[in-house]
DNA sequence: TGTTGACTTAAACACGAGTTTAAGTCTTAA
DNA sequence: TTAAGACTTAAACTCGTGTTTAAGTCAACA
């Protein structure tokens, strides 16, 4: 049995989003004591680490809760549970995916950076003369890169 | 030259965002005709670009409003610039590490839904005469995993 | 016996990230 | 010339996600 601070504790959360999470329906699950205050059961980490989970992952608190709301159902919702947990995978394979879009320009923009730090000044990127045209793309930038690296290497990411 | 609704329609937002964001302090480069509306030249894309992919990495719009400010005052600040991106990867690359945590859990899930959805209930992760153990982090589920592999092939993630 | 410390609630507050509204300007096409 | 359509602003509003506050209950310890 772990009570409110217990569990705020073991997940690294305020006590107060517990009892906010309590409020949006997403622990339906926990019992009382006597006086009246929350008693965490050992089967209800289980929920907990689900919860966990798909807060990490960005779903929305009111979607949890109707995933829960399923998992309360019984095992007529167990399908559904699949489905929905199989929508939520692709979801989140296409954030991480947009992520690393955004990991790799980022990476391009630090190249940008460096060379002109070693350059003393942007305008390197803006010069005709120069091959260092400012590439916006990833697909142009990986470009200008390999040319880049033929030249001289600048370049180590 | 573009105006805000061109710029909208390129990066899919409204045109309140654009105004927001400018209030911000994103978008102190953007000239104005003599009617008073916004002008986007050619190079402001660039800056477009980046605040489009800060803002996807989930930089909050100060901190974006910052490294702008940066980029304002000149090449004095190139050097201060590359830190600050560098430290953007650091936060983007543990990002992704934990969704992809997040991930993984999600599958395990799916899994232990998949295997109910077969057993036509979610007990026979509870009875002690199964094999089938709710396992809890990662690693027990990998252990699981390797055990139900040999015994039936249920699994396919 | 009283005083901490951990819990309870409802209601108010805060904050980020926009959106909506109301009132006005400017261009263009009928 | 007037109506539509794209723009402008400031201010108010919404929404999600909590946090804070105020008032109260309960157990344990000095």
């Amino acid at each position: 049995m772990y009570s409110i601070g217990d569990i705020a504790k073991k997940m690294d959360i305020s006590t107060s989003a517990i009892r906010f999470y309590d409020r949006k329906g997403l622990l339906p699950f926990v019992e009382r004591d006597e006086a009246g205050r929350r008693q965490f059961k050992q089967e209800d980490l289980n929920f907990i680490e689900v919860i966990e989970c798909l807060k990490k992952s960005g779903v929305p608190v009111k979607d949890i809760a109707h995933f829960i709301r399923l998992c309360m159902a019984g095992d007529g919702t167990l399908r559904e549970r699949y489905d929905y947990l199989d929508k939520e995978e692709a979801m989140l394979n296409d954030k991480i995916a947009d992520l690393q879009d955004q990991l790799d320009f980022l990476r391009f923009k630090k190249w940008y950076y460096k060379t002109s730090v070693q350059a003393g000044t942007e305008e390197i990127h803006f010069l005709p003369n120069t091959r260092m045209v400012d590439p916006k793309t990833h697909a142009e930038y990986e470009e200008a890169r390999q040319q880049a690296k033929d030249i001289h290497d600048l370049i180590d990411l």
